[in-house]
RNA sequence: GGGCGCUUAGCUCAGACGGCGAGAGCGCCGCCCUUACAAGGCGGAGGCCGCAGGUUCGAGCCCUGCAGCGCCCA
């Protein structure tokens, strides 16, 4: 039953193209039936762990998820080939704001707001929304052919994870790591709820430049200061300068006026203010502006903050109350204008911060809010890297990454929404503060008149502890078999956008509470691009679906396309024809294996490989190539470069099993032929690179090769490539002779080939080669002319000592050979001259360019020997081509 | 303003250690449905390797400067 679903199709109905919609539901569901993803602790092996990048419980697949999933999904199965004891952990993330956005939008389709329900009810709708809908990408991985342990999923509000959040924000409170403060924080007037700096992106706008006058309050003539937001200017308590700035050492002391609110303010003189910007002295808003705000504790001034949650302006701002922000703005300058206090305005172009969920402007806002203090935690991160404990991939990105964590500031990790881990924290009536590890009970609640902290934490600050919860750490002391197998965990693929957000924070939570780094590698992918490089957005409408592609390409194809092109760190760009691409390889491996699987006659690579006397020359290449190709795509997944990995093994398949191997074996295993000795000989060669080079593309391919390898192993119900063994090195089979004499074997069939399409003959025409060779030239040439008749269309082939004496020939040279094609059919003598011109023309060339270099003394001299050898060779090889070429053209007359 | 990266064929990109007679995929031109594959085969055209200096016997690769583009941070 399970052999039949494993699609073990009869070899004989194979169909001629492959099928990925047919193949790829029914293996992923083999798969997962018999359990190959899943690894226990104690399973056998040495420990491989992936740590999925959680995605957020909205999130549909998109192509940045296909790539982040291909490349860990390859790493993996690898590993498992290996025997390692590989787990890759799946789950999903609340996803704070986005989850609540998306239920706050269907709650107003119903003419609702959150606040209609109340938190509980809003909460409870959250999950049920949860429950019905977030795991819609976890599917989709799926599809993709993602090998997660899913039975292990996690979701980063189960009660485990709860209880180690709140473990954890417990712990840090009592060691001062986390506070609440009063600060200048970034707040989102939209989503209602602050943010942390790197929530903010920082785009340019076309913005204006004021100038107000503040006059002295004694009716002087005060200074003007300039400002982006004039609105501000409601809540300034004062007017800063450099000390050292003559233009207003004579001001610093006196009192000003505040226009329009008629309040009273100093002059302070403080380093921060830089002279050369606007006027030189700046108005200070220790409310709305961290630089204000530290010029304000600097000198005592008081903050008024001037704006309500949802930035309109609030009593504080007198007759401006109840206008938005920006409609304050111009109605401030309307009324200094009118007053004669606005000096000027000028256009400026100037950096706005905004919220990265939903690009409103944010207002930076002095609030009360928590706060982790990260400058030790971040010292052990700092350190952690530097001794290369985790490193990066590519290591250019390590710079920017320790030079991020240097300046960081606290963290402002209270967020004011309803869907999260709630914050810990109750107020007594005094105003006092309570972290508490368990909840009050109602008693005790009563008794101090208790009331919790409506907050929720940032989701950043539960997913930081991803790669332990997810192991079983639930607080200091956890022991797990799964912590004990599996922490630090091996690497993290993740986009280096996200190094800031969360490899950091994953990095100071781990060192912190395991004392260990979290992941021994960090592989940073690129974006994904569309194909000029531009940036998939819905805006541009340039989006790609990645399931649209695989239900058009198959997944293998999607998943080799940006293989292909993913060099670590850099973006990849992606369009429809690359996926073509892959499917049309994944087409050409299926019928190569198809091809083979037809003719085997019996033969499985059990049989294993013939004695080497039996091996015939493209026998001893081939395997020489494969070594070559498995040394290839070795490297590539030691560096993480799977894009040089993938391209090895397109090569190996394409160009050297395809397009050589495969058309030399043909006549040797069909027809009358295929009952030899020689046939089983180049059936088992077929069959063990067949097997070997499925299974090194399988983590690359895991669909196309594990159908095409059960076909060709026909193994019992339970084996899977998934646990087919890794191909080890055989260094043995590198077989430079072999490589060197196939080389002039191919050489001559593509002159052959050329000197065919040259002369325009019919593709059907034998033509007859008379071949003068040297000893060691006619030994290889002797090796290999039934595969080179058969490959160049010679129909007679003689060797013989000197060149046809009798009627015009043809001429190509290959190897140290002279090959004569006569030509006595209906070849244009005028253009084989004018051809033969051309060659010696260039023959010509790099006989200069040759004598040019060993004529140079210095290059004799101290070049390594071999390299000047080489280059005589070369010489000595164009030399002779350029006699032979002339003299052919002498005897056309 | 600071940091990082990029600039190689029409397009998108590879090119450890300097030895290159510079490659791939797609696209383009020509021939071919040859019983694994037309999602294919065969042949071909197409490159001052951004610019200018330097180091070296030798530079796409190393050094300096310049120009243009991109990303991150302030």
């Amino acid at each position: 039953m399970s052999e039949r679903r494993a699609g073990t199709a009869a070899a004989t109905d194979l169909p001629t193209s492959y099928d990925p919609a047919e193949v790829e539901g029914r293996v992923y569901a083999w798969w997962e039936e018999n359990g190959f993803f899943h690894a226990e602790p104690d399973d056998p092996g040495e420990p491989f762990c992936i740590m999925l990048p959680l995605p957020n419980v909205t999130g549909g697949l998109h192509l940045g998820h296909a790539l982040n999933h291909s490349i860990p999904d390859a790493l993996m199965r690898r590993q498992r080939m290996r025997g390692a004891n590989a787990m890759w952990q799946p789950g999903t993330d609340h996803a704070g704001i986005q989850t609540q956005i998306v239920v706050e939008r269907q709650l107003a389709e119903e003419g609702l707001s959150r606040h209609d329900l109340g938190r509980e009810a809003f909460v409870e709708r959250v999950w049920r929304w949860r429950e019905e809908s977030g795991g819609l990408i976890l599917r989709q991985m799926r599809r993709l052919g993602a090998s997660c342990d899913w039975p292990r999923a996690v979701f980063t509000l189960d009660e485990a994870y709860v209880r180690a959040v709140r473990e954890v924000f417990c712990a840090w409170y009592e060691q001062g790591l986390i506070y609440r403060g009063h600060r200048i924080i970034n707040w989102c007037p939209r989503c209602g709820t602050a943010l942390s700096d790197i929530e903010v992106d920082h785009v340019e706008h076309d913005g204006e430049l004021a100038y107000l006058r503040y006059p002295a309050w004694d009716g002087g003539g005060g200074v003007v200061v300039a400002t982006t937001r004039a609105e501000t200017m409601l809540g300034d308590t004062a007017v800063a300068v450099h000390p050292e700035d003559e233009r207003y050492r004579h001001l610093v002391g006196t009192t000003l006026r505040l226009p329009l609110l008629d309040r009273q303010m100093p002059v302070v003189a403080d380093e921060a203010v830089d002279p050369s910007f606007g006027t030189g002295a700046v108005k200070v808003t220790p409310a709305h502006d961290p630089n204000d705000y530290e010029i304000s504790r600097r000198h005592g001034l008081p903050a008024v903050d001037v704006m309500t949650d949802e930035a309109r302006i609030n009593p504080h701002g007198g007759p401006y109350e109840g206008l938005d922000r920006f409609e304050a703005r111009e109605r401030v300058k309307r009324d200094l204008d009118a007053q004669g206090l606005l000096q000027r305005v000028e256009a400026r172009e100037h950096p706005v911060g905004v919220c990265s969920r939903c690009g409103t402007v944010v207002e930076p806002r002095l609030s009360d809010q928590w706060f982790v203090a990260v400058g030790p935690l971040a010292e052990r991160a700092i350190g952690a890297v530097r001794a290369g404990r985790t490193r990066f991939v590519p290591p250019r990105n390590t710079r920017g990454f320790l030079a991020w964590l240097e300046n960081l500031h606290d963290w402002c990790i209270s967020r004011q929404l309803w869907w999260g881990h709630r914050i810990p924290a109750w107020y007594d009536r005094d105003g006092n503060v309570h972290v508490l590890r368990a909840d009050p009970t109602p008693e005790e609640a009563e008794a101090k008149g208790l009331v919790r902290d409506s907050d929720v934490l940032d989701t950043w600050f539960s997913s930081q502890l991803w790669p332990f919860v997810t192991l079983g750490w639930v607080g200091p002391g956890s022991d797990t078999p799964a912590l004990r197998t599996w922490y630090p965990t091996t690497v993290m693929v993740t986009g280096y956008d996200i190094n800031t957000f969360w490899v950091s924070r994953m990095l100071m939570s781990g060192l912190h509470f395991l004392d260990e780094v979290p992941f021994e590698v960090v592989v940073n992918t690129g974006l994904v691009r569309d194909e000029h490089g531009k940036k998939m957005s819905k805006s541009i409408g340039n989006v790609i679906d990645p399931l649209d592609l695989i239900e058009r390409y198959g997944a293998d194809a999607l998943r080799f396309a940006l293989l292909r092109a993913a060099v670590p760190g850099t973006d990849v760009p992606i369009a429809e024809e690359w996926v073509e691409g892959g499917r049309r390889f994944v087409n050409k491996l299926w019928n190569a294996a198809r091809f083979v699987v037809l003719n085997l006659h019996g033969v499985t690579p059990a049989d294993g490989l013939p004695d080497d006397r039996e091996l015939r020359l493209e026998d001893r290449w081939i395997l020489s190539r494969l070594e070559a190709a498995r040394a290839a795509a070795e490297a590539g997944f030691g560096d993480y470069d799977l894009a040089a990995a993938a391209r090895g093994l397109y090569h190996f398949v394409w160009d050297e099993y395809c397009d050589w191997y495969l058309e030399l074996a043909k006549p040797r295993v069909t027809g009358p032929a295929g009952q030899d000795a020689d046939a089983a000989a180049a059936r088992r060669v077929l069959a063990c690179v067949l097997d070997q080079v499925l299974r090194l593309l399988h983590p690359l391919m895991p669909f196309v090769t594990e159908e095409t390898w059960r076909i060709l192993n026909r193994p019992d119900g339970r084996t899977s490539v998934m646990r087919a063994a890794w191909p080890e090195p055989s260094p043995a089979r590198r077989d430079e002779r072999a490589d060197a004499a196939m080389g002039a074997l191919q050489e001559a069939v593509t002159e052959l080939r050329r000197f065919r399409h040259e002369h325009r003959l019919n593709p059907s025409a034998r033509m007859e080669v008379v071949a003068v060779a040297t000893d060691g030239a006619r030994g290889v040439l002797e090796a290999g002319v039934d595969g080179i008749r058969r490959l160049a269309g010679v129909g007679q082939w003689t060797f013989a000592d000197s060149p046809p004496s009798d009627g015009p020939v043809g001429k190509v040279l290959s190897a140290g050979a002279e090959l004569y094609i006569p030509l006595s059919g209906l070849v244009d003598l005028d253009e084989e001259r004018r051809r033969l011109r051309r060659e010696l023309e260039r023959a010509r060339a790099e006989v200069r360019r040759a004598e040019r270099k060993l004529g140079n003394h210095g290059f004799t001299a101290k070049a390594p020997a071999a390299v000047v050898r080489s280059e005589r060779d070369k010489l000595a090889g164009w030399r002779a081509t350029a006699d032979t070429l002339a003299a052919q053209l002498e005897s056309l007359g």
